[in-house]
Order: structure tokens, then C-alpha cells, then sequence
DNA sequence: GTCTATATAAAGATAGAC
DNA sequence: GTCTATCTTTATATAGAC
């Protein structure tokens, strides 16, 4: 169910690998460049061909190494959402507001080199995801791991700023991530509508309503 | 550069209209058969040929009424943000916080038909624009004049309520559009991620931060 | 304005040779 | 595993008859 890619080296690539041999070293160059693909031309305008091609195998090659596009763009997010996953628990583990409003702010120069592109590519493919059952229940399944781990964090956060937490965090949780997939979307339409630091003062409110005992708004 | 649309009976259509003769007549019926398609297969998934033959028309009577299937989502589109966009100078008239959670409780429903996925084919038509320079410079404009319209009313919620306005009122919309946004995103992937009155809950949010003179969020 | 027929193009995916 | 070549499908859009 979870492709890995994160067991090879995924730099230039001229040394000799040690293990897996030369099946996971096509596959990951083959994500690597759809990595590229996908935010130069959103999901559904990426071709397997361009991806093949920049990876520089043929579209053969790419259909030995994954069942689909869809297949493809799945192992690419499980890369992600691991390392958003971790870093979570980093942080649930040492909770402040500082370091929780930083890793919200850092957050997309964390995620690579196409850190900017990915909340939007993440969005095209959830709403292609809506329209497929099955894709529709895997992609589920990885968003509420990120949503209990985000709701982690707010129990830390609240423990220590001696409040007790809402009784669902996780409803705080899908808030505080709409606010945020929200806002992208509208920065990516068009920059100047939405000043840079608005994602960080809407935080600054659910910081408040939670410090102020309100955390489930009720 | 703004099609109409709206100057037409887009009912059943039994009756005789008075003026533009059959040409607005073809056009509403094509606008009418799009929002049922879209709404079944999203914004890619639908086909101008489908378009075409479910409004009992062929290809070729599409394209003399649209210049393409942007053209003919733009078209869609303004009569649903005409509605929004009357709605809202209603609701910034006569201001309360009643009226105000109605209004967004009862969205979805105001739009007609097909309203539930009319915020997902928005995201996604969204999502495309973003692509297309000329297509983003439109939807821009028009979100634009949204999220206007909803900065008016929460400054007369304001003065309703005998706070100040924040000084940006835009902003605060800005943020309660991006909430809404999201967290239909979210149910549309799994509805029992979310419950369904989380977002008349984080409204009440926004609306405790005024009432509280914390709006602008600083 | 509308129709039928077609041009054009590009996609995803597969077959079979190496 | 990878390549070349191809299958198959489907889409947008247009041409020309009526």
C-alpha cells in the first residue's frame, strides 16, 4: 500500500548503490521528476510521457515502475506526508506557540524544492480524488493521519499553556488546515489579494481562542 | 468579457420568451444542461459533447454559442456570483449575527440545484485558472468582488454590534472564505471526517474575535 | 443557428523485441 | 527492466451542408 522511494538516493546519482540495485534507483529518478512535472503543469496537465522523458526512460520504463499517474502521484504524496508526519511529532512532543507559528511558516520551504507548488498540487489531485471511490479512501486515510497528528500538537500546545484541551481537538485541527488550504488557494489566484502574513495572524486567532478557553467554539 | 445568461428563463422552459428570440434560448439551455454535467463528472470530467447532447444539441450548436468550455464555465459562474453577490448586499443592509450564520448555513442550498457541488467545481475551475494567466486575471476579478461584498457586511456586523470595524475588513473575509473553502474540501473527501456543523462553528469563532475587538487578529 | 462529419491532437496504457 | 512502436480512446475544435 505505501511506496517507499525513500530507501534510495535521490541525488545526481552517479554512485553505485548498495542495495535494491537498479529497480528503486528508475523509480526514484522517475519521482524525482515528476516531482518537477507535476508543479510546472499541475497534475492533470503532466503527461507520463514528459515525466518518463525528463527522468530520461521511456514511458515503458515508467510503466514498469508504477501502475498509473495516479499511482505515481500517491507514492510522491506518501514522501510528504511522511516528513510532515514527523515533524509533527517533533513537535507534539516539545510544544510552544513559537515553534508551532514557525512550523507553519516554514512549512512549505520544508517540503523541497517545489514546496510552493505542492499545497496546490495537493488540492488538484484531492478534488481529483473526490471523483474516485478508491482513490478517494487511500488519499482519506493519509489526511487524517496529518489531521490527529496536527490535533497532537494542539493538546501539547494547550498542556502547556496549562489549558485544557477542546474536546476534539481534531476539529480545531480541520479548521486551523482549511484556513490554511484555503488561503493558498486564494494567494495562488492572485498574490495581492491576500496579504503574505495572513495565514500566521488567522493562526494568532485560534492561538487566542484557545488560550482564552473557546478552543471548541462553544 | 462578461457573458450573460441571466437575462433568460433558465426553468423547465415550456414558455415563449418575449425577447432575444431563440438565440439566449439555445445558450440557457446549454448553461442549464453544463451545471447538471459538471456537477456529475467535475470541470475536467465533463465533456462538451455530453454538454451538448444532454441540452439536446449538437457540437456544433456549442460552439456558436461558446467560444469554449473556460468560456462556458465563466458564463456558469457569473450567474452564480450574481446571486451570491445580491444575497450579500441584502445581508450587509440589515446586519445581525442571526442572519449572518443563516446566510452561510443556507448557502449551498441557495445556489439551486446542484449547489453542494458547486464549491468543489468552483475549486476545481479554480485550480485550472490558476494555469492560465488570462482565465486567473477573470476569476480573480470576480473573487475579488466577493470578498468585497463580504468585507461590507462583517463591517456592518460591526457597527451591529457597535465595535469597530477591523481595518481590514477584506482580510477577516479573506480568512472566513478560506475556512469554508477548505472544509468543503474536506468533507467532500470524507464526510465523516468532519462534522457537519463545524463550519457554523468556526464561523462562531470569527465572530466571538469581533465581538471581542480582536478582529484584525494583532 | 444548427447539423453531420471530420480534422487534429494528445492522452493513458500495452505488446513484443532486446 | 527498458525500449520502440502502436493501440485505443477521447477530447477540443472546425468545415461545410442545410
Amino acid at each position: 500500500m505505501a511506496p517507499t522511494g525513500r530507501d534510495f538516493v535521490i541525488t545526481s546519482g552517479q554512485q553505485r548503490l548498495t542495495r535494491q540495485e537498479s529497480r528503486g534507483r528508475t523509480r526514484a529518478r522517475l519521482l524525482e521528476a515528476s516531482a518537477a512535472v507535476f508543479s510546472e503543469r499541475g497534475f492533470y496537465g503532466a503527461s507520463v510521457e514528459e515525466i518518463a522523458e525528463r527522468a530520461g526512460f521511456s514511458k515503458g520504463a515508467f510503466y514498469s515502475n508504477f501502475e498509473s499517474k495516479d499511482d505515481l502521484f500517491l507514492a510522491l504524496l506518501d514522501d510528504r506526508i511522511d516528513a510532515d508526519l514527523r515533524a509533527l511529532e517533533v513537535l507534539a512532543e516539545d510544544s510552544s506557540v513559537p515553534a508551532f507559528l514557525e512550523f507553519v511558516a516554514t512549512r512549505a520551504s520544508r517540503r523541497g524544492d517545489y514546496g510552493e507548488q505542492w499545497a496546490l498540487l495537493s488540492a488538484e489531485f484531492w478534488l481529483h480524488a473526490v471523483r474516485n471511490p478508491e482513490l478517494a479512501n487511500k488519499l482519506a486515510a493519509r489526511q487524517q493521519a496529518g489531521r490527529a497528528a496536527l490535533a497532537r500538537v494542539i493538546e501539547g500546545l494547550c498542556a502547556q499553556m496549562g489549558r485544557k484541551a477542546p474536546e476534539r481537538a481534531e476539529d480545531l485541527a480541520s479548521v486551523i488546515l482549511a484556513v490554511d488550504d484555503g488561503l493558498v488557494l486564494q494567494e495562488a489566484l492572485n498574490p495581492n489579494a491576500v496579504p503574505g502574513d495572513l495565514r500566521l495572524r488567522a493562526l494568532l486567532l485560534f492561538v487566542q481562542a484557545i488560550s482564552a478557553g473557546h478552543a471548541d467554539a462553544e
